[in-house]
RNA sequence: AGGGAUGUCGUCUAAUGGUAGGACAGCGGAUUCUGGUUCCGUAUGUGAGGGUUCAACUCCUUCCAUCCCUGCCA
């Protein structure tokens, strides 16, 4: 896997909107409970990194940044059977490529298992800790229900001794896996379900993508993360809501634990956008059942595949500090992550006339062999950008769409007899639209008025429409891959009876347009260059690039008032 | 009477007892060699009831709605 460099783009100091997790930052750093402030992102690398990750980096690394102090990266690497090298490697590079480092503070809670073993034994002699023989249906009927406590496990009051002699025989891979677990000692009546004797330690006898097979026995989420955390020194532990129910036993681990600190957990709600799915497991799914072409597929919702769509890290940041963090559940709405991107390119993509749906147009006027060069800004944003050349000729190739022999109220594209302007080039009006038997449009006729070479003319006269366009002997095909939204509900929370997400797919979401021509300098493009084709939207030069077979992903459209006008 | 949490424009989010503000989306207009950009304008909101207070999004109280929790997942 490539590593990029960490992203160029500054990681420039946002202007900072207050949250619920400043307030309390400030309160802790204001009563002196605090003089720094150290954050984490623990991901597990069982999966790709999404953008509801990207909201929890940007606050965590966010957070570090502004307060002056450090944000650790660690892996949560506790369940060998689900996780993979392969992950943790694509983590690396997303929070990279998003514009985070973590500096020297790279973490894997795997590198704990000999302490956190140690402080299992620590448990046990203290009598907080128990060997349990249970079978996984008889906990759960022990365990009770939302409303019925819970019973005692029968193994519950062993002597310290067996308790230790049970537990260094569960290490030394004495029993199968299932046979039994190591238990917190709390309460079976409690209220909140985390609390009855959770299981601390269970047995896998599997291949571990760190430790190998030195362990046989893995402890759970809820014991090894308060403990890392603790270790590292972290002051606030932000994690998303569904974990406020676990704040409880985060509390009491390290209540009862020799631990050198005891962070404060904070829960935010995680981020939901409109029409995608988030969960690891259906994103898992997505790619598994090649429902997408892999975890970087343009539309996937995963920091991978909006890089490779063409989205910027830049745009994503603005996305997480427009979104702000609270804790009341939301839905954002994806047009704030397109304005984001539309945002950040509109100031740096180079223009460039690349025509979708091409239909001829000649110049009944114009010198046959002529060839012209016209002078197009790269950039009406940024001058710096500079200027380039544009060979014009009496064939073009023009939009199909921009031509209307019917035109409706409003329009000012081409039609008979109106004058529009080809962008950087001439004003024409078309006298006639040549089709073939089944009355299809072949060929536009106009004639082209010398005077207004370059896009204007001394009379001042008001040209309303403008159109891209490219000469068709010196275009050049090449291959679009325009994306769309992968479902159709804006809310894939809500599901109707019957239905699964699969029926929600959206059979458009990636059309591929082999037909456009474009002007011959987007030929020797390289991958990872982005444009604005004038009046059509930004795209990303593709990995699928090849030497003169250049292939672009469409990242967003431009916004269309006329679209949202004529359809009314 | 299981527990935990949350309700502010359509959406996201500020206001921490003192003018309910911003952004996106929408709508209207101006500018424009991209129906893009930019600029200007505009409508829409404190879940409901009661109470405390000169003053309540904020405090108290009752109700309602929504989300999360019964993995040896995280």
């Amino acid at each position: 896997m490539e590593t990029p460099e960490i992203n160029k783009e500054t990681v420039s100091e946002s202007k900072v909107v207050s949250n619920f997790i400043r307030f309390i930052i400030d309160r802790d750093l204001e009563s002196g409970k605090h003089t720094g402030v150290v954050t984490r992102f623990p991901p597990e690398p069982n999966g790709y990194l999404h953008i509801g990750h990207a909201k929890s980096i940007c606050l965590n690394f966010g957070l570090a940044r502004d307060y002056k102090g450090r944000c650790h990266l660690r892996f949560d690497d506790t369940n060998p059977v689900k996780e993979d090298v392969e992950y943790v490697d694509s983590i690396m590079d997303d929070v990279r490529w998003l514009g985070f480092d973590w500096n020297e503070h790279l973490y894997y809670a795997s590198d704990y298992f000999d302490k956190l073993y140690s402080f299992a034994e620590y448990l046990i002699e203290h009598g907080k800790a128990f060997v349990c023989d249970l079978s996984f249906e008889e906990m759960r009927t022990y365990r009770g229900t939302l409303t019925v406590p819970g019973k005692n496990s029968p193994y519950r009051d062993r002597s310290v001794e067996e308790n230790l002699k049970l537990f260094r025989a569960m290490r030394d891979g004495g029993f199968p896996d299932g046979s039994c677990s190591l238990r917190a000692k709390i309460d079976m009546s409690s209220p909140n379900v985390n609390m009855r004797d959770p299981v601390i330690y269970r047995i896998k006898k599997t291949h571990h993508h760190r430790t190998g097979s030195d362990w046989q026995i893995y402890p759970m989420y809820d014991y090894t993360h308060c403990i890392s955390d603790a270790l590292e020194g972290i002051t606030h532990s932000i994690c998303t809501l569904e974990f406020e129910d676990h704040r409880p036993l985060y509390d009491w681990f390290l209540d009862q634990l020799p631990v050198p600190c005891h962070p404060q957990q904070i829960e935010f709600a995680r981020l939901n956008l409109t029409y995608t799915v988030m969960s690891k497991r259906l994103l898992l799914e997505l790619v598994t059942t090649g429902l997408v072409k892999g975890w970087d597929d343009p539309r996937m919702p995963t920091i991978a595949g909006m890089r490779r769509r063409g989205f910027t890290a830049a745009a994503i940041r603005e996305f997480a500090d427009r979104i702000g963090v609270a804790k009341a559940s939301s839905m954002v709405d994806d047009e704030l992550l397109m304005f984001c991107v539309r945002e950040d390119l509109n100031k740096s993509a180079i223009r460039a006339m690349a025509v979708l749906n091409p239909v001829k147009l000649t110049i009944t006027n114009y010198p046959e062999d002529k060839v012209e060069e016209l002078e197009a800004d790269n950039n009406p944003e940024d001058a710096s950008a500079g200027k380039r050349m544009v060979k014009f000729s009496k064939t073009l190739f023009i939009e199909r769409e921009d031509f209307s022999e019917n035109p409706p109220k409003g329009w000012f594209r081409l039609g008979l007899n109106n004058e529009v302007r080809l962008k950087h080039a001439y004003y024409i009006k078309c006298h006639e639209a040549v089709k073939d038997e089944s009355g299809e449009i072949v060929e536009l006729l106009c004639t082209y008025d010398p005077a207004s070479r370059g896009g204007g003319t001394e009379d001042g006269r008001k040209v309303k429409g403008t159109l891209h366009w490219v000469s068709a002997a010196h275009a050049v095909p090449v291959e679009l891959r325009l994306y769309d939204r992968l479902f159709t509900n804006s809310d894939m929370s809500v599901i109707e009876e019957g239905k699964s997400y699969k029926d929600y797919l959206n059979p458009e979401s990636l059309i591929i347009n082999t037909a456009c021509m474009a002007e011959a300098a987007l030929m020797n493009v390289k991958p990872g260059e982005r444009f604005q084709f004038i009046r059509q939207g930004y795209f990303h030069v593709d990995k699928d690039s090849s030497e003169g077979k250049p292939v672009f992903n469409r990242i967003i459209s431009l916004k269309d008032r006329w679209i949202a006008k004529s359809t009314k």
